[in-house]
DNA sequence: CTGTTAGCGCTTTCAA
DNA sequence: TTGAAAGCGCTAACAG
């Protein structure tokens, strides 16, 4: 049996109080602390903090609701809020919603019911009712990487549609006009894709329907076939550059293409999103909008921390981090 | 704030016992039984856990300590795992050791201090004597993906030595005689060589010093630049294989092919450790050792639950899986 | 600065 | 079956 508080008090003689007040950093006599200290040492004491949490109403335990725990993504993510959260003595609680709604909401009940003191939450669903039952609780949620319908919940984003049209742009400046776009139908891909809308009309580029490949998710898949179909098209229409909105669909189009045989830049110029491993292995090195991972994942944190001190008397915050363009070598000026 | 049982006792008239026994599965009389229901749907009643650990001494969560967290390999890990225990109730805390032996011990103690019911372990160091900490507080460990010196925990692992020794009697049959071996120092890398000197004695192979490379880390660097190294060798002394022994070491030596627009499998053949995001990207489909990652994860989980059930009555179990050889087309017949 | 006391919300004897 | 009461290990008034 674990040596407790009691255990602590016949070996000093002192008050439960006292040694209470010890253990949270309280002031006490020196000659006490060290009775105390020593008691500690000596029957290996360790305060159980699951007494501690039941009185005071913390349990230094977050959650973490991710969409795919098993994508290098969220593995990025994760390790960012895991670092920054026990640097402050927090806890991780983590749950899969693999990319479903429904486990998405069972995700958020448990973490409510594990009396975590705040979520953070990669969003599936675009109005995840479950998070009600968070909010009932007091339990403060966080939304990373992309934002719901409502604003009652703080965010940090980065700007989706605006780096699109950046990278749109840079395809353009480099003089490719044809150019084709794979967005998943879920939110950050339509952000990204608003993006490319509003480069191409601003640069008065009409754009065929053929060009436009939209699936309901972020595949991989979606990525290949996407690619597969346009390299069908006859080399006249072929479009010069694709931009790939995320890192799964630029697996599957990098995928397509060394089936096929056809290179990059030379033959087609592609930018992606996300700077993971991908790019690491890729010849030639992709050019790609790269989120500022570390910094998504220790904001949303920070500021889901700030918001257990200070509870919901501030109105939710929406923080909106920039994506830097690195060029790779996967395009080519015409 | 939330409803406790008292409200519901209040609600009710019945006694704090009665309401208990219903929450845990007991008999309670039918008539009873409606009025529980109905309270707790009116109050919406949600047992707090943190009292109930306090005094079943149970958290129902388990801690999982992982080597690196933003690796494809533990995200795949954790997937499973995850899965496997919330399917079963149980929580999963995690903690990132970041293949660092001092972090692993502070996340070991981090998991104790947090009253785990149990821990789920991808060791860095090869004696975390950190584990002493968790065994003291009768909280049982089971390993993943490798042993330890000692043999006092139970662990999952593959027949590391065995899957690579089969790995290269592949190459021998395929002609090969000249075959390079990539491997990291630790604990799966150095099990993996040693099944690569067993084939290649099978077969009456000598393997020059300049064939054989190793690191301290899993890592693509390693992978890279051994393969550059051998690159630098003279065609005829240049080995027509290659044993790659982890994900991260074949991101790596890809790279370098890449790099150096050497053909794979038609200049050199390469043959692979794990199953994940990479053979799917990658041109040709790499020939590779996958790991059974579901079992893994799932059987680990289940040999801890079953442990924290029934103590340490039994001796710790070491379980051994079978990993398969993948063909894809990085092998080339000679 | 110290100690006494009353809970936190629940489970669990034990007697009814 | 049910309920009263004790207590899990700790913190937080409060009075000294």
């Amino acid at each position: 049996m674990a040596a407790t508080i009691k255990d602590i008090r016949s070996e000093t003689g002192l008050g439960l109080a006292t040694i209470s007040k010890y253990l949270n950093g309280g002031n006490v006599r020196s000659e006490n602390r060290q009775k105390i200290e020593e008691a500690i040492k000596k029957l290996d004491y360790h305060p159980n903090e699951t007494a501690r949490s039941l009185v005071t109403k913390r349990t230094r335990t977050i959650g973490f609701v991710v969409n795919n725990i098993a994508s290098n993504f969220s593995g990025v993510l994760l390790q960012h809020a895991s670092a920054y959260l026990h640097d402050r003595g927090y806890g991780m609680m983590i749950c899969d919603s693999n990319l479903d709604e429904e486990q998405e909401a069972e995700s958020i009940r448990f973490c409510v019911e594990k009396q975590v003191d705040g979520i953070l939450l990669i969003p599936v669903s675009k109005d995840p009712s479950s998070l009600g039952s968070a909010e009932k609780s007091g339990i403060p949620v966080v939304l990373l990487d992309r934002e719901l319908d409502s604003d009652d919940f703080d965010c940090v984003i980065i700007d989706n549609s605006n780096a699109a049209e950046r990278a749109v742009d840079y395809l353009i400046k480099c003089g490719h006009r044809k150019i084709s776009v794979i967005y998943s139908g879920e939110y950050t891909g339509s952000e990204r894709f608003k993006g490319y809308r509003r480069s191409m009309e601003k640069a008065g580029i009409d754009v065929p329907e053929k060009y436009m490949f939209s699936g309901r998710t972020h595949s991989a898949e979606l990525g290949y076939n996407s690619m597969k179909e346009l390299l069908k098209l006859k080399l006249k229409e072929r479009p010069t550059a694709v931009l790939s909105t995320n890192y799964e669909v630029s697996l599957g189009v990098i995928m397509a293409l060394n089936e096929s045989g056809v290179k990059c830049p030379e033959e087609i110029s592609l930018i992606g999103f996300d700077e993971l491993i991908l790019p690491m292995v890729m010849k030639p090195r992709l050019t790609l909008v790269a989120q500022p991972m570390e910094e998504i994942a220790s904001e949303g944190a920070r500021i889901l921390l700030q918001r257990i001190e200070e509870g919901r008397k501030n109105p939710p915050q929406k923080v909106s981090l920039y994506a830097a363009l690195k060029e790779g070598e996967s395009v080519r000026e015409l």
